[in-house]
DNA sequence: AGAAGTTACATGCACATGCATCAGATGTCC
DNA sequence: GGACATCTGATGCATGTGCATGTAACTTCT
């Protein structure tokens, strides 16, 4: 039993918090910058370039993400007004939204997860791994 | 060298931002509804026992968190409103502001406190060591 | 079939945050 | 001393987020 002492419990959250808050924000700052989307954009692209299908459910996408429902619902639709994806309806279940990346949403991924895996390496090298 | 594959990186940003939502957002919504407090507000009066003298510049509490100038000055100005903190001029420099913690702080800091560490406890324990 | 419950997504609202800016106080250089 | 740059903290504004709720579409139960 690894008796986990209260100031090595602090110090554990509090290297967190820096560690999430330094790249978290290089990384919203560098992707808005060079591609002109945010780190939630960039992390919904990222999930429907994962689905080999690149047509997802909202829901199924708000399930592999750290994102309330509402903040998807408006981040999808921050996306599809800058023509990265589109929303479309699902014949199956009318309640359900289908996503689907544009030819320009699977262009921009492609840009911004070069500078995602940039900016990752340059934090993470630093730190070889979080104790 | 350690060569930090692609899908290696991604991984440890994943479980980054996994871990960080997780234990942020409990810890946040546990300190709200048991003191009435945020994680933010909590931090401030955590700096301000932390420091000895418990009471600083906002300008040295800002450097020794992750949070914008302004964030700070309003978390302050919550934290004054509720009564937990008084703002006073310093004498020697009139441009800044010192920041000292009130009896009610104090206390409200003692109760948060414990929360803080059984929450941690309870989310640190079950991943004992972030890979 | 019809009523009640559940699910999927959108949206009104309150609020915290960052950026840019403002006002006042200090410091610096002539 | 006076002009200009710098620093400290507060604030207007735009934006992103979560919660609660609304609407429409399934599902279940009788």
């Amino acid at each position: 039993m690894t008796e986990t002492g209260e100031t090595e419990l602090v110090r554990r959250w509090r290297d967190l918090l820096a560690c999430y808050s330094t790249v978290s924000c290089a990384l919203d700052r560098t992707l808005q910058e060079a591609h002109g989307i945010g780190m939630s954009e960039f992390e919904v692209l990222d999930r429907l370039v994962d689905a080999s299908c690149e047509k997802s459910r909202m829901h199924d996408l708000a399930d592999a993400m750290y994102l309330s429902q509402s903040a998807l619902s408006r981040t999808v639709a921050r996306l599809e007004r800058d023509g990265l994806l589109e929303r479309s309806m699902c014949a199956d279940d009318r309640r359900a939204i289908f996503v689907k990346l544009t030819a320009a949403g699977r262009e921009r991924h492609e840009g911004a997860r070069k500078t995602q895996r940039a900016v990752l390496a340059e934090h993470f090298t630093a730190t070889p791994a979080p104790v």
